[in-house]
DNA sequence: CTGAAAGCGCTAACAC
DNA sequence: GTGTTAGCGCTTTCAG
């Protein structure tokens, strides 16, 4: 069984090619009378017509179709949840998504936006797997939008996590509990991601603003890819004095405040009561597991995916065209959170204090 | 800048756009010139000529894209994995993959299936988030291939788990460490996955091949989507009497040995030495991270996207035409298996016994 | 109010 | 060996 094509129509509605295209794609303008348009439609229905897509787009100029290239599209849920994200947003709209995942190679990325191109997509998004900055790829056509990491020259709409909201938000949920000697868990890398930049701005600062000069010793890494390099981390913070042992710790991911975990369970610390420790990306099968299960902040993948696939359709103007958008990162709140244990108490009095 | 055009590249060269085809296809048949040959060559890498994949799909009615709808992709790493196989192999093989995930709305997937095949995608994958039985939706093409289902009437390729030979796996790995009272820690749903009923013939079977008789009270059920629930269950087997409690778990899944960790580790049960657990889906966030790591078989949900676009593609031959084909599940073995406790020691010999 | 005709950019018969 | 021509299936002026 051929595909039907539109000449079909016609000769079902008796009519000619052209009055069909004008009824099936509500051409205003062009005035079919409305008994002509009820017979079109009519005959459409009968012989099942659907507009071939590859004829009309190369009629139009016009394909339906959105590009999205990704540097690496498995192994993480984060990077199904952009997927879906913008899948949802082109549907929405009408569109297609294409899909090609690079694996960072430099090669493949070239010949797969030269091939998106030639395929005519309409716009474009360049992913990432991780929030970082990239030299823009060549190639690119205007309508491009880049998806968790902003380009070095910013000369195209972004969208990135709100990295410094959501670490002022973990931060000041510890503060709030009462807790004034906080950790930082960072990740320790050769070339450390932005996330981890930001998220240890955003620590200084809302301790500044509570008067607290952390301890550098509150400062500590891990590798960030296992639960055990944070219980390693954990383990040097718990060595310290007990004057200037932490009673909470604020986690660069979720992984990490795993592994903390394991460090305190080992020293017969209860969490939260012994320990608050918050976490960061709200990885669902590690934070909801954790027994309490973990506060943390979430990282918003499905927002932005749907952010970059409207912007990219021209749904939704990009705010500031220079500037990055920040997508704010909700903190997510459980169990992993509370005051600080009465054996180390905070000092006394509402007003901050300034001790090291 | 507008997109240059064949005739751009004969224009250069000198000569005319069918000639210019013929060179830049290799039609072979056509005999041109070496030198002309060149020229063409030439001309086209000056003015950055790529061929318009729309005008070439309208005219040869092949488009080099696949068309992959599922219902779920987002959310689960294993998702990722699918997507990654059938794109690499889509990659490798010239074609784009042109995604849509459905959410299981029947409307949306009918949608989506019309969008596809208006948009002329050489072939059409049809996936799956879990293993399944599926109605073959209306309007698939021939050339269409079931990702992690079978279709009820098995009229055209389908891949799947093979999850008898992965759970014969588990058991035998058990019974090869020395145990003989091993418990099935089963999915308990309404519309149980088949994956439940194949692990659980496979446990049966290994077991009926060791002479061992399972007592009713070692087949138990967690609710399959949190660690609580392994915990509830494996509490249960837990509460036998010594002479009947198990001394190894086979898991439904990884996060339900997650569980069995925690129910034991609240006994002061140490795992493998106390009691050994196997689980299923190998998910890296769960069974890598336990504590001890988790011997576990894995789903081939890389392997078998790779193999269901191949087969799209026509690049591999689908074995039986009407049965699914059975992709090998992989054990992954870390350290949560050992021989019994001498506590509860095995009955005394190799001669396999058939106490209940 | 509707039909005829042109053309999107390419490939493939068929001439020359 | 290479150029001419005719569409692929659709939309869109432009006539009538």
């Amino acid at each position: 069984m051929a595909r039907v094509r539109i000449s079909d129509v016609a000769a079902a509605a008796g009519v000619s090619t052209s009055t069909v295209s004008l009824v099936l794609n509500d051409r205003t303008g062009a005035r079919i009378s409305e008994e002509t348009r009820a017979r079109v439609r009519e005959a459409a229905a009968v012989v099942g017509y659907t507009p071939n897509s590859i004829a009309r787009g190369l009629r139009t100029q016009r394909t339906r179709t959105i590009g999205l290239v990704s540097d690496v599209i498995a192994t993480t849920p984060f990077a199904g949840r952009m997927l879906a994200g913008a899948q949802d947003a082109a549907r929405e709209h009408g569109h297609l998504l294409i899909l090609v995942n690079t694996d960072a190679d430099p090669a493949v990325e070239r010949d797969a936006i030269r091939a998106l191109v030639d395929h005519q997509v309409d716009a474009m998004i360049f992913a990432t797997m991780w929030h970082r900055v990239v030299e823009t790829p060549e190639g690119l056509p205007d309508r491009t939008v880049f998806l968790d990491c902003r380009p070095a020259d910013g000369t195209r709409p972004a969208v990135v996590p709100d990295e410094v909201a959501g670490g002022r938000a973990a931060v000041r949920e510890l503060l709030a509990a009462g807790h004034r000697r906080i950790a930082w868990l960072d990740i320790d890398e050769p070339d450390p991601p932005v996330a981890s930049g930001l998220r240890h701005q955003a620590y200084r600062e809302v301790l500044a603003e509570a008067g607290i000069t952390p301890d550098p010793a509150w400062h500590v890494r891990g590798d960030g890819t296992t639960a055990a390099s944070g219980r390693a981390a954990t383990d040097r913070l718990l060595d310290l004095p007990p004057h200037r042992r932490p009673t909470a710790i604020f986690c660069f991911n979720d992984r990490m405040a795993a592994g903390a975990y394991v460090a305190a369970r080992h020293r017969g610390l209860e969490i939260p009561a012994d320990l608050s420790v918050v976490g960061y990306d709200d990885q669902q099968l590690v934070a909801g597991e954790l027994d309490p299960p973990l506060t943390t902040i979430a990282l918003p993948h499905y927002e932005m995916g749907r952010w970059a696939a409207e912007v990219a359709l021209g749904a939704r103007e990009p705010p500031e065209p220079d500037q990055p958008y920040l997508m704010p990162c909700p903190i997510i709140r459980r169990d992993s959170v509370s005051s600080p244990p009465a054996a180390a108490p905070t000092p006394a009095g509402g007003e901050p204090d300034t001790t090291p």
